[in-house]
DNA sequence: GTATCCCGCCAGAGT
DNA sequence: ACTCTGGCGGGATAC
């Protein structure tokens, strides 16, 4: 008898199947509202305890993550600057308040306040749809536009307007949504579309005054122009005619 | 019908 | 070879 295997014995336990496998339970409701919970409470944690770093794999059993979906929190947080990957497996908590500072460096950076950066320059091309890369965009877009609230469906529509993936782009940034969300950053949507940006972080990224230009009101109205200008080449892309059955193209 | 988001396949990257 | 990562988007569910 040689190699073989009439069935190979799962070696690794301790990975795979930390959650993939669970659903064996018949129907059990429909949802996870434990994803939430796993965000919250993953955050929770994280922010009280002060310790080095932590294992991707015990965070998921912890606080009972799907390993898929924890890629995702990760992604978006560290890609938000408050958690710092060292390797596979583990990482380091930065804290909720390195958001500022991440996005306000990549305000500076991408030239967003400078009146010469129209919406196309500041959102160039994108093949692939990281997931990453999605939430600094869309965060981008509040702070390109000085709005505190925006249409899920514009901003995928817009995000999207080069690669011709909506279906996929617009995914993605409900998943952003639903993990910032429930990081704060996101507040509870209430008007369909619509997501807003928490209080604190709109003030403090969309009512500063813009650096060379006169200091502006920070109603939607007194914009200095080349906001205006933005707002209206994003509302461009129309109120899609709904779909998220016509898979992407078109 | 539309808005949301659940879910996991499978292709690449990493070792 | 293997595992890890995460792009991708079908399709179920909620409203």
């Amino acid at each position: 008898m040689a190699e073989t295997s009439i069935f190979p014995i799962p070696q690794d336990v301790r990975k795979m199947f930390i959650e993939e496998s669970r659903p064996k339970e018949e129907k059990k409701s429909k949802n996870s509202e434990s994803f939430q919970e796993s965000i919250s409470q993953f955050i929770q944690f994280v922010s009280h305890n002060k310790e080095s770093s932590y294992g991707i794999l015990s965070i998921c059993e912890k606080f009972r993550f799907q390993r898929r979906r924890f890629y995702d929190v990760v992604n978006v947080l560290e890609a938000l600057g408050a958690i710092n990957r060292i390797n596979t497996d583990s990482f380091t908590w930065l804290g909720m308040d390195k958001i500022i500072t991440t996005i306000d460096q990549k305000i500076k950076d991408n030239s967003i306040d400078d009146p010469s950066s129209t919406l196309d320059s500041l959102f160039p091309q994108e093949n692939k749809i990281t997931i990453s890369r999605l939430t600094i965009r869309f965060i981008m877009c509040f702070i390109a536009l000085r709005k505190q609230s925006l249409s899920i469906q514009i901003v995928a529509k817009f995000l999207s307007r080069s690669n011709k993936r909506f279906k996929t782009t617009l995914c993605k940034l409900y998943q952003v949504v639903y993990i910032l969300i429930n990081v704060g950053i996101f507040e509870k949507r209430t008007i369909p579309s619509e997501v807003t940006l928490a209080d604190v972080y709109y003030s403090h990224w969309c009512q500063n005054p813009i650096s060379g230009i006169q200091q502006l009101a920070n109603l939607d109205k007194e914009a200095p122009e080349f906001i205006i200008q933005r707002r209206t080449v994003f509302y461009t892309y129309l109120p899609t005619r709904t779909s998220t059955y016509l898979s992407d193209s078109d």
